[in-house]
RNA sequence: CGGGGCGUAGCGUAGCUUGGUAGCGCGUCUGGUUUGGGACCAGAAGGUCGGAGGUUCAAAUCCUCUCGCCCCGACCA
């Protein structure tokens, strides 16, 4: 290609609509272009990488015996009906055809190909059966951000797997864990596989791919010392004490003093508290109020610390969850910001005797984080306006069930690690691939079953598997950049090198740029001949802005038949005859893409599958 | 959906407080001089100041509404 012809259009300036540096530079460099907040149009340059990643992702998913196949972006909304994913999924993008029937555009395609599988394989002979394809998905994202590192449209590796067992499903999702550690490398990233969380799409076990990034949106707690590392919804918080009884914990603590009522006027948040009691937030026990499916709980939990509603709601066995509105609290409504533990369910009685929802409060649901259990001489709300009581122990002022204890606080960094108990520490990451055990949530539903040897229907065990492609590019740039612009790995460069005729009015210069460049195409490079008549600085600035690894200079040095050889990586340049030039290029070419071979010590070691 | 910010030439922006002929840099086009890290000189084209309504003799500027975009949060298969 010919610099003068490529469609590549670069900006000097930094585009003020851009944050990221992955996001400016693909603007600045001619990647892509907006269309609409979240739309984007790929430039040559932009699908040139794209390809190479797809290629790579493609031959390490063919490896394992996957195959590939393309199913539509238009799905009917029975079928999103079906799994209840219609009405669940709110980021789903909405249409109607011209017979007023719904349509939505994918976002995922579980349904299409949980209902393809059911339709076709039928017997155990076919399974375990792999699945994917490459295709544009479409999340109507309440915030798209970062370019294409989150966007409405945007292109996605979607795998399915398809199992008689768990335990061959377990199989499968080893192997892809591995496909993928493979994809990661040869694409030049370092990355981190953490526990993920499953989200609305279900199922049990999840590991993320993720790429350490200040302009990441996951926040993941990571161990410093071992491999241990989750997103921070998933981290388990584990007390050292917890197995304590509350007989032995009143016993221990007996020296506070009794517990004492008092004046606290609209003093309602731990904030306030801790100013206008001195305290420390972690002598308070907060009582937040939920409403889950539609029913009163009660959390205590230490004044510091946050719940996990996702624990929360994985541990109720709820499916909605939300902070109780004022109305619901019935008689306890004044009392919002006074709430607390002791003797909760009387005034509760007490109070919502001429409230219609009495039902819910007369037994009021009380549950706790594990560390409720170790507080003493604490202060907490005295379910009245404008009082707390202070000098309260646990279980002496008041106890709580053994069963309605649980770790339902989100971890915090310093939290110890739950494989080695290592400070963990806070890191943003960007997911660049998922892997789930999806169990039969979608077979069930959408009755995917096959006959097993017995002739008994069961519905298969499925997995699912992403990578995100678009969002891949994006984050290459994010990990492969300097002040100057992108540098590419040499495995997914849109080019292997340029070729830089510095003085094109030059005719020694021009007659050898112009010969290397052809015998580079002839020996299957791929190289840019930059021929622009623009000045030697431009093309300088040019190609380190686009971040091709390589890059010849055809200069002053032409005169004795001499080019230089610039790395982009290293900056570090030499001189060579130039008609070794082409040879030189791909012995260099030939070592970078050693560099980035997959080997069996970048695998981390496999974990056991837990099970939520 | 909450909070903050921004819409002025292709891009980056000044002007808005205090209403009065819309300015600069980059880019583009023409001519010339230059030619190894985003050159210089001369000239030119390019604007319904996001849109609608209002106040006013007069609105980019003040007021109301609206649309779009960015950032933080909520959300996130």
């Amino acid at each position: 290609m010919r610099f003068s012809q490529l469609f590549s259009p670069t900006i000097k300036e930094i585009p003020a609509e851009a944050e990221t540096p992955s996001h400016r530079l693909m603007l600045r460099a001619g990647i892509i272009r907006k269309l609409a907040s979240g739309i984007y149009t790929y430039l040559p340059l932009g699908v040139k990488v794209l390809e190479k990643i797809s290629a790579i992702v493609r031959e390490e998913l063919n490896r394992i015996g996957s195959q590939e196949v393309l199913m539509p972006v238009l799905h009917p909304k029975e079928l999103w009906q079906q799994t209840g994913r219609w009405e669940k999924v709110d980021v789903l993008f909405r249409l109607k055809d011209r017979a007023e029937r719904d349509f939505l555009l994918g976002p995922t395609h579980e349904e299409v190909i949980t209902s393809l599988v059911a339709h076709e394989v039928k017997s155990y002979r076919q399974l375990p059966l792999l699945l994917y394809q490459i295709q544009t998905k479409f999340r109507d994202e309440p915030r798209p951000r970062g370019g294409v590192i989150r966007s409405r449209e945007f292109i996605m590796m979607d795998m399915y797997s398809f199992h008689k067992t768990k335990e061959d499903l377990e199989k499968t999702y080893w192997k892809v864990y591995e496909a993928y550690q493979r994809i990661y490398k040869r694409s030049g990233f370092t990355i981190r596989v953490v526990e993920g969380e499953t989200g609305d799409i279900g199922g049990d076990v999840s590991h993320q791919f993720e790429l350490i990034s200040q302009s990441g949106e996951d926040t993941l707690l990571i161990c410093p010392n071992c491999s241990y590392g989750a997103d921070m919804w998933r981290v388990p918080c584990k007390n050292s004490k917890v197995k304590a009884s509350a007989a032995e914990n009143s016993l221990k603590w007996n020296n506070t003093p009794p517990m004492e009522k008092i004046e606290t006027p609209h003093v309602k948040t731990i904030p306030d508290l801790v100013k206008s009691l001195k305290k420390s937030p972690q002598d308070f026990i907060k009582t937040l109020v939920y409403e889950a499916d539609g029913k009163l709980v009660f959390v205590c939990l230490r004044g510091d610390r946050d719940v996990n509603e996702l624990k929360l709601k994985r541990f109720l066995r709820v499916k909605k969850l939300e902070m109780a509105k004022p109305a619901a609290l019935g008689g306890l409504a004044s009392a919002m910001g006074f709430v607390g533990p002791v003797n909760l369910g009387v005034v509760a009685k007490r109070k919502s005797v001429s409230d219609s929802r009495e039902e819910h409060l007369e037994t009021p649901h009380l549950v706790a984080d594990d560390e409720i259990r170790e507080m003493k001489d604490a202060v907490c709300g005295a379910n009245e306006p404008d009082y707390h009581f202070c000098h309260v122990d646990y279980g002496r002022d008041f106890s709580i069930k053994d069963e309605n204890f649980a770790d339902l606080r989100m971890a915090v960094s310093g939290d110890p690690c739950p494989q080695c108990g290592t400070a963990l520490k806070f890191e943003n990451g960007i997911e660049l691939g998922q892997i789930f055990n999806l169990g039969t949530i979608y077979s069930k539903p959408l009755n995917c079953v096959y006959l097993d040897e017995d002739s008994s229907e069961i519905p298969m065990i499925m997995g699912c598997y992403g990578i995100g492609v678009s969002r891949m590019l994006a984050s290459l740039i994010e990990q492969h950049h300097d002040s100057d612009g992108i540098i590419w790995p040499v495995s997914v460069a849109p080019y292997d090198a340029v070729i830089v005729l510095v003085n094109n009015q030059d005719e020694k210069q021009t007659e050898i740029s112009e010969k290397i460049y052809q015998e580079a195409l002839d020996s299957g490079l791929e190289v840019v001949l930059d021929d622009r008549d623009v000045r030697a600085g431009v093309k300088f600035k040019d190609a380190d802005l686009l971040g091709f690894p390589f890059r010849i200079n055809v200069g002053r040095g032409a005169g004795e038949g001499k080019v230089e050889l610039r790395d982009r990586k290293t900056g570090k340049s030499h001189e060579i005859n130039a008609d070794k030039a082409v040879e030189e290029l791909k012995k260099m070419k030939t070592e970078a893409l050693q560099t980035l071979e997959p080997n069996t010590r970048d695998s981390e070691p496999r974990r056991e599958i837990v099970s939520a």
